[in-house]
DNA sequence: ATATAGTGTGTGTAAATTACACCATTGAAT
DNA sequence: ATTCAATGGTGTAATTTACACACACTATAT
């Protein structure tokens, strides 16, 4: 059946990549549309901007009223300026990504009817997406394998008490490669914003590592007066 | 004497940070207004996009018709989309930025109205810009800085052929820092990609220093496996 | 209760990279 | 001819990175 749809002109629009980290693996947050066009179809979160919100705040407002998530720190990375990327017309989109961590949010529960159902799905053997939205989301998980290297954004999408094998793994999971137990141990810990705590792991079958916690205070005193953490920020 | 102005909604522009190198300094391009709002003011060159052209064709078309100059390779960086960034209206703007030799370049002349003249002005002491134009400036210069530790962006900065002290001291006016010269020459030779050339530097009153070319070929061929350059790529 | 297999924790050393300081060469000025 | 100013060009010590194995803990089988 052919759908009738309407066509517009000069639109712009959000959509964004957020990842999240569970069992090991890297995922994102797909939504299952309700919308023509790509009807049915999963799909980056992403929606119209409206004329008086800025980017920045028209991103958190997509995301909320099509996932139900809120507060997380948003930040752009790509805007992708097709003139036949959106079948309907000319719409200009600002990408946008942000991490989370995945345990501690209840239910996804889209708040419009644009989105049927929303979910996390691995980064790995990712299905094909709407629109450009496969393109978009390469592009941002570039970024986020980058920025990694220079800010501490790791630790956005672990537990609050983490382990370092839990950190590393992180860090594999988005670089995609292995990197050194002793030389991230010893880089990590010699940084002096991870906070050793009194506790350790539970429920494990083998011996139980050490939890730490990320000290963001530390972590801003120790690199306020620096503007490039190339050197110090780099892990692997 | 107030000028009334017509408003509008929905636009998107491009603004373009367009870096040069001469005489041991980083230059940016900069065009008088020639148009309210800030008629007179200097500005990035930049304006709107057409309904049938894709962001980045844009960008070509309306530097090269702000400043003259064509087919430089411009990529964007960052979007700015705040409400009142455009005392006229909505004007969400797509930064886009690019790197010259000027000493190859003609003359800068605009080729609409839109701009009294193009030039080039040294970054460091650059003058108050219109609208938000130092900061989309500062922004592009971040980047400029971040994206040379990772790729050769810096022989699109210098002439064909070039010593390496004057490579060095690229190097150091985009990072703002001193290099070490002893790494900084082991480091760039040792990636196989300059060569070498039998010439030798003429008309200075010092000893000539050899002169150098830099072979993409061999630079892709050595690349062309690698996603990530964050080692090999480095520099400093 | 004891032995054993399995898995993750946690550490030392050699190789490679980076930081640093000096002498050499040339042309211009006197 | 001598000195000065400016840049070219190289060796060594300090730091960072790469790499492999012994030990601790748990679960399971007997």
């Amino acid at each position: 059946m052919e759908v009738k749809l309407p066509t517009f002109n000069s639109v712009f629009s959000i959509d964004c990549v957020i990842f999240g980290f569970e069992a090991g693996e890297l995922k994102i947050l797909l939504i299952e549309r309700n919308e023509e066009p790509y009807k049915d179809w999963l799909a980056l979160p992403g929606y119209i901007v409206e004329q008086d919100e800025s980017i920045d705040d028209a991103a958190e407002r997509i995301l909320y009223e099509l996932t139900g998530l809120r507060d997380l720190h948003m930040q752009q990375f790509h805007t992708f300026g097709e003139v036949n990327r959106h079948p309907q017309g000319r719409v200009i989109t600002v990408a946008y990504y942000a991490l989370i961590r995945i345990n501690g949010q209840k239910d996804l529960r889209p708040v419009t009817q644009y989105a049927k159902k929303a979910f996390w799905h691995p980064v790995n053997e990712l299905p094909k997406l709407a629109f450009d939205h496969s393109e978009i989301f390469k592009t941002g998980f570039n970024k986020l394998r980058r920025r990694l290297n220079y800010q501490p954004i790791a630790f956005e999408l672990l537990p609050e008490k983490f382990t370092l094998t839990q950190l590393q793994s992180l860090y594999e999971a988005v670089l995609n490669k292995k990197l050194d137990k002793r030389n991230f141990r010893k880089k990590m810990l010699s940084y002096g914003f991870l906070k050793e705590l009194d506790e350790k792991q539970k429920g494990v079958s083998y011996r139980a590592a050490k939890l730490y916690k990320f000290d963001r205070r530390k972590y801003t005193k120790i690199f306020q007066n620096e503007l490039n953490l190339e050197n110090k920020g780099k892990v692997g």
